[in-house]
DNA sequence: GTCTATAATACGATAGAC
DNA sequence: GTCTATCGTATTATAGAC
């Protein structure tokens, strides 16, 4: 890849953090890059396909960042000590903002879209791994459909990282109720087998067919 | 309040809806209010203050909508319900999409944030009286802080929102993994009282004094 | 209060020199 | 591949007629 092309790339990524989807044109971009605006239109045809193809950029290089600490978590709670540590980390360096303003963007520019949704699957396929290892011996394997939930907790928390620019108290109260709530899921697993099994069934009997008749 | 200001506040909406916030100009307000562009000015100064404005006009008139429907929620899965259909019917009628472009917007518009953090509150003050409802005499209430969770669920619903924009059946199947998980939620409530003890002494055990070492 | 007209600026995109 | 220059259009915002 030209070194032109990495500097759009960047820069396109640079300029959605700073400048939001709305403030992001051919002009700020090349700015921020460096290079003359004309290369946006040479290099990717129009602003729109450069912004999809920084999403695949940005999305890739940070989901590899967190590979291999997503590798080492085996419970709940260890995964939401990752998502603070992540939400702390990339809320200086912003590509789940960037993630943010691109789905914003997507709306309503349908280019956009299956470079976003693209993006948001590299998380949500890391993060179905560390479910489905997670929540193994759990009822949850048996109740919960890990890839739903991954991709809701995925999008929740790119929600959630939108919210904290605009009251961060208050954000940080919903990620303390989510460790919270965390933490009681795992307090689930400490159960003795009796009570689990009961437990179990209780679930059994309760969510029996329920899948079926939802759909 | 003129006839004029109340269609340049739906004309904001609606341009919110159909264009996104990277679309949203005076003029195309203007046209959707079908009005002269001139009056945005005039009315509301600048176009982030009628964003603003158009924001708590909206955000009021929809929570009035749905009040008396959560009023009548006594189970998580009765919440779920509602959410299932404030999703379809928000879906068509676009109003959480606006509280999604507002605040990819505020990141960057410092002039937007408070009126989309009031518009957002006016949600999770709502959610939270549910929530206080429905989690009585469960551990939950114990052990999680219910506004933060009020919060986490509401940024969270919004970041679906617009993850549906990108991925329909992606967002349906996490939409069901939630309800299958509030299911699951509601069955701990079904165990004997026996059980229910075991289970919440247990959580205690685990949970105890962790929101102090965790602050 | 509402309109037209306009100023000053920014936009996407292209043509053509180098 | 990169640059300058430019076209046509859209933007915010204001001045002034009505």
């Amino acid at each position: 890849m030209s070194d032109t092309k990495a500097k759009l790339l960047s820069g396109a990524l640079q300029t959605l953090i700073e400048h939001g989807i709305a403030g992001t044109s051919a002009r700020t971009i090349a700015a921020a890059a460096g290079v003359n605006q004309a290369l946006v239109f040479y290099h990717f045809g129009s602003v729109d396909e450069l912004l999809a193809a920084a999403c695949r950029h940005g999305a890739e290089q940070r989901v590899a960042l967190y590979r291999e600490q997503l590798a080492q978590v085996s419970s709940l709670s260890e995964l939401v000590d990752v998502a603070r540590d992540l939400h702390t980390k990339e809320k200086s360096a912003g590509h789940l903002a960037v993630l943010g303003q691109l789905l914003a963007g997507a709306q309503t520019q349908p280019r956009l879209a299956p470079a976003t949704a693209a993006g948001m699957s590299l998380w949500t396929e890391e993060l179905e791994l560390v479910l489905a290892r997670v929540l193994a011996d759990t009822p949850l394997t048996e109740f919960v459909d890990t890839a739903g939930l991954a991709t809701a907790i995925a999008a929740g928390f790119v929600g959630l990282e939108l919210y904290e620019g605009v009251d961060a108290e208050g954000a940080e109260r919903a990620l303390a109720a989510l460790e919270q709530l965390a933490a009681l899921a795992g307090a689930l697993d400490g159960l003795g087998p009796v009570l689990q099994r009961a437990v179990r069934t209780q679930l059994r009997r309760t969510t029996r067919k329920r899948s079926d008749s939802q759909d």
